[in-house]
Order: structure tokens, then sequence, then C-alpha cells
DNA sequence: CTCCAGGTTCCGG
DNA sequence: CCGGAACATGGA
């Protein structure tokens, strides 16, 4: 592979002088899928890469085949943030030898959880629920905009996620305008609490899973979901195992199949016993996979609709 | 128009 | 502990 041209170097170059481009060495890295799996919202494809915030620092990413293209001086962070370091041979070795389980790790190599901001995630989280993925990440940019700092990278305006201190100054109808709808409340309600300091984010770094959790869910809008996705994808707490639509329909298909009963309570404890200390990624893996593999639901054709039986509901629209 | 989306909370058995 | 209902909004 050749090095970096000279080209890239200007193109990513950032203002403060320092344009030189370095190169890390990734083993099973897939930069595409970490970031596109549904973990985090705000990365957007740029050239041949992804632009995005890690906490207040834009950046560019480019991955060609083992190499991870960066700017100079980024290279810790983000080998941080995208969690290079995680054993990630071990990790698939973990999981449980299953048809269903073998084939999402097939489909999902190379992904990574990786290091989220901790409100960052706990917020995103909160404005996720009952959304779909790519509605998640239009309020995440509406945020940004209009109520983070901006920052400029290859001509491109950034911006960072706004903090639970800049949330709290704001009323609900401000976020209800970001198209949060009920979200907005709690959102705000669970900013109020952080920035006041009433829940201590990096304090909960310390606590065990259990403890953690409990803690997490003391902000409105925080369920046992939202706190396991912010245990997984921002406290590293590989065993976190978020059971959300996806999921759920996973376990129900695949290993509750014909049973009765199936509680949510069961599909927790089982889960927990039997994807074991890297659940959290085994989880994502059969999310990703569940998502983008299996065959759609396919409309129940019972009843056919009459195709005229609408016809004459929307004609007015001439309202204001 | 209908259906559903990375849920949480509140309420009555 | 368990099932239902309300809660907003925008794609498909």
């Amino acid at each position: 592979m050749k090095a970096a041209r000279a080209g890239d170097e200007q193109r990513l170059g950032r203002a403060d002088g320092h344009s030189r481009i370095r190169s890390i060495a990734v083993d099973r890295f897939d930069l595409r899928l970490s970031l596109q799996c549904g973990q985090v919202f705000h990365w957007v494809p740029e050239g041949d890469g992804y632009l995005g915030m890690i906490g207040e620092a834009p950046v560019y990413v480019r991955q060609v085949g083992g190499l991870l293209h960066c700017s100079a001086g980024d290279e810790a962070l983000i080998h941080r943030y995208f969690a290079l370091d995680h054993p990630l041979e071990s990790i698939c070795t973990s999981f449980p030898k299953d048809d269903a389980m073998n084939a999402a790790a097939a489909f999902c190599e190379g992904m990574r959880i990786i290091r989220q901001p901790l409100w960052e995630c706990v917020a995103t989280f909160i404005t996720s629920s009952m959304k779909q993925v790519t509605h998640i990440a239009q309020i995440s940019h509406t945020l940004r905009e209009r109520y983070g700092e901006a920052r400029t990278l290859r001509g491109r305006k950034l911006y960072a996620y706004p903090s639970a201190a800049e949330f709290a100054k704001l009323e609900e109808t401000d976020l209800r305008a970001c198209s949060l709808g009920y979200r907005a409340k709690t959102l705000l309600a669970a900013a109020k609490m952080v920035a006041a300091g009433e829940v201590d984010l990096d304090g909960i770094s310390t606590m065990d899973d259990e403890a953690a959790r409990k803690e997490l869910c003391r902000l409105p809008g925080v369920g046992e979901k939202v706190a396991n996705c912010v245990l997984l994808f921002a406290y590293e707490r590989l065993a976190a195992f978020p059971i959300d639509v996806w999921i759920e329909r996973v376990l129900v298909e695949i290993y509750f199949k014909g049973r009765r009963n199936v509680t949510a309570k069961r599909l927790r404890d089982f889960s927990h016993d039997y994807f074991g200390s890297y659940g959290g990624y085994a989880q994502q893996y059969l999310f990703h996979h569940a998502r983008h593999a299996w065959p759609k639901k396919a409309k129940a054709p019972g009843k056919a609709r009459s195709a005229v039986a609408s016809k004459h509901v929307c004609e007015e629209s001439g309202k204001e």
C-alpha cells in the first residue's frame, strides 16, 4: 500500500499548522462497521473516511486496509476512542458457539465497541427511545448545531455535543423544537441533575456494574435498556447486554423459539448467563446482524386494504 | 393512512 | 414480578 499522498496531507491539514498525517496500524478493526452499527450517531462520511468529534476534538479518520490515517497528534485519542486495545480475538472466542452467534460474528468482523464521552452517551440514548437509528442521528446533529461549540475541519463545520450544563440552561420548548417529543422533558431533567452534581457520571466509573446501573437509572429517561447502553458504550462494561426490540426479537426467535411465558426477566437472566463476560459485544453483533440481514417483517396479508378507502381523507390541506 | 422505531414511567393485578 | 397504556415524531 502506498503511503498517504501529499494531497491528502493538505486536505487533512488542521488550522494550527500541524498537518502531518499519521498512520496507525490496526488489526481486526473495521472503521465503517464500528461507526455505522448504531452505537454512535454523529459521524458523517467524508471522502474515503469519516468526519466527527471525539469530545471537543474535530477528527478525520480514514481506513485503508490495516492502516488508520489521521492527523498527527490524534493517535492516542483515536486509539482510545476506537478501543483498539480491546482483545477482539479473545472476545470473539468467548462467544457461545451457536448458528445465530456464528453468523453474526462473521457478519460483524472488526466491529469494536467504542469508548464514548459519558454525558454525550447518556443524552443521546435518552433521546433514542422509540426512535429509528436515522432519527436519533438527526436529533443528535440538531442538538449539536444549535447548542454545541463549533469547530472547523477540512472546511466543514463540526459541533461538540452540548454539555449537561448547557442543556440545563434551556427550556423544554427549546428541546421540543429539536423534535425530541416527550423526551425533551426527561433529557432536560437529567441534564439538570448531572449539572447540579446530583448524579456524578465520573464517580460511576469506579462502581461495580450493578451499582453503576442503579445509579444511572436515577436519571429521568434512563431505564434498564438505556443504562445498559451507557454502561457498554461509555463505561466499557463489556458484559452489559441492552435488550431492545431487535435483540428481543433475536432472543425470542432463536433462543426461546416456541416457548411460553417469555418475560423480560427471563430474557435478562438468560442473556447474562449465556453470553458471558463479553455479552455486550455479542449483543452488538447480534443487533447489527439482525437489523441488516434478517428478512423484513412481511406485512400480514390478512385483510387486503381497499385501494380507495382513504381517497378523500387528505384532500383539504389549505389551513391557515 | 397504517405501522413501527436501540423505551420509560405509571398503574392495577 | 407482569402486562397495558400513554407518550411524540418521522420514515417506510
